[in-house]
DNA sequence: CGAAAAGGTAGGTTCAGCAAACCTTCTCGG
DNA sequence: CCGAGAAGGTTTGCTGAACCTACCTTTTCG
């Protein structure tokens, strides 16, 4: 199945379905993104409908019906009136499914995830440790440091894609944190479905701390490798987990 | 502009314009991309359109349209009867723009793009590096390097999106190829308009036999390094044509 | 020289998405 | 306590993208 033949790929890549994606389909996308990922978290207010519908360019027709499935799916919930409004609801750890059985549903694309998230957010933790940071982004990183550690087990790992979604965005690349919120997003169930194992925690916590220092360091050497080693103990687990 | 306040990022990227693309779009994205990168080569045939459209998941009417748009950029030729088919055309070295009129059009998103490429190039290499490669990998990857080496002015830039592309493709992830073309699309025109100053090219030569070299040879660490200082003198040298 | 393989054309249908107007529910201020 | 205003909820009709299907024209190969 994977062969590695350069023009073979490209014969694959060019000649395969086009991703033909509605105003539906990526509204959806965009919110549930940002709700799962704790980019908006929970209890936040979206904008009213009239005044989101302008900002995504976007029906306000097309924007309620993206809407109503978010609320379909339990992300969020609308109240009506003076005051109301459409509320990111905390989302449920709904018991997921077993991981092998998500892993399958992936399939290839699980490998294809991992590969990407080893090239981006190592990249990212760089970038973010040559940029000259603000007080206020070095007390912003080091709180989401703080919640992904302090996070009790339901929230932990909504926590944990916030600080890493955190030091993409503090690396001022609007395309590369669009990347790493990508990998998170595909990641996520699976990452999800690990089992809450104390040690691995703390390791977790530690490298998390360890990515942290380096860049408010500014030492990008040392920030993309230990964020390459998080990642791939992220990446061992998974795949030891799966086998 | 650019302020790093992470909350402010978030923000901007959650509520921002919705990308909605129709398949005639990506269609022609598709193609038009595949042939300015050198993927698609002078006078290849592309298969015929009714199996085409089926590959793509478009009708033929809209196929057609795209194609229609390529042919009216000059992209492809049409011949009509039994041995016909669409034709990939030799791209023009059409006048590219003056380059700082590109910039600005580009504005903010060329440091973004230059970001994503900094990530993103080193650590495709770095993958690519770590693969067991077949034997035809490694003759492909020799090939393309020479013919980059090789190439003269006008299909010089061509040779090169190809060597790039070819060492992403070689990591095996699909997705980080899709990235690296991404932004080789994204820089296609701008690196076009660099003058073309013999020391440059020779360095260039240099640096891109170093980082085959560290692929084919494993050592994933080395070909990172030799990526990153391309990747940095390519955008130093944007930087300072465009300043 | 005719069958087959290609691109080129035309008609009718469906459905996503939009704009605009209107309805219902709630709360806050006077 | 009540009315204005701010929110979500609903309806309607229209437009254009995209599709399917069938057919036409050109060219080559057997």
């Amino acid at each position: 199945m994977v062969e590695g033949n350069v023009e073979a790929l490209w014969a694959r890549t060019v000649f395969s379905p086009v991703p033909v994606r509605n105003a539906f389909e990526v509204t959806v996308e965009r919110l549930a993104q940002s709700i799962r990922l704790g980019v908006l978290t929970d209890g936040e207010r979206l904008p009213p409908e009239r005044e989101l519908a302008d900002t995504f360019g976007v029906s306000r027709v097309t924007l309620r019906e993206a809407i109503k499935a978010l609320r379909d799916a339990g992300l969020v919930e609308s109240r009506r009136g003076r005051g109301g409004g459409t509320f990111v609801v905390s989302p449920k750890v709904k018991r997921p499914r077993r991981a092998e059985q998500i892993s399958r549903s992936l399939g290839h694309a699980l490998d294809d995830a991992l590969d990407l998230r080893r090239v981006v957010e190592p990249g990212a933790a760089a970038l973010a440790a040559n940029r000259t940071l603000t007080a206020a982004d070095r007390a912003s990183l080091h709180r989401y440091l703080a919640d992904a550690t302090d996070a009790p087990p339901a929230r932990r790992r909504l926590a944990d894609s916030r600080l890493h979604l955190a030091i993409a965005a503090l690396g001022g690349s609007a395309s590369v944190t669009a990347v790493v919120a990508d990998v998170q997003m595909r990641l996520d169930e699976l990452l999800r479905a690990i089992p809450v194992i104390p040690a691995n925690i703390a390791h977790s916590d530690v490298q998390h701390a360890a990515i942290v220092d380096a860049i408010l360091a500014g030492q990008s050497d040392r920030a993309r490798i230990e964020m390459e080693e998080h990642v791939d103990g992220t990446a061992a687990l998974l795949r030891g987990f799966l086998s």
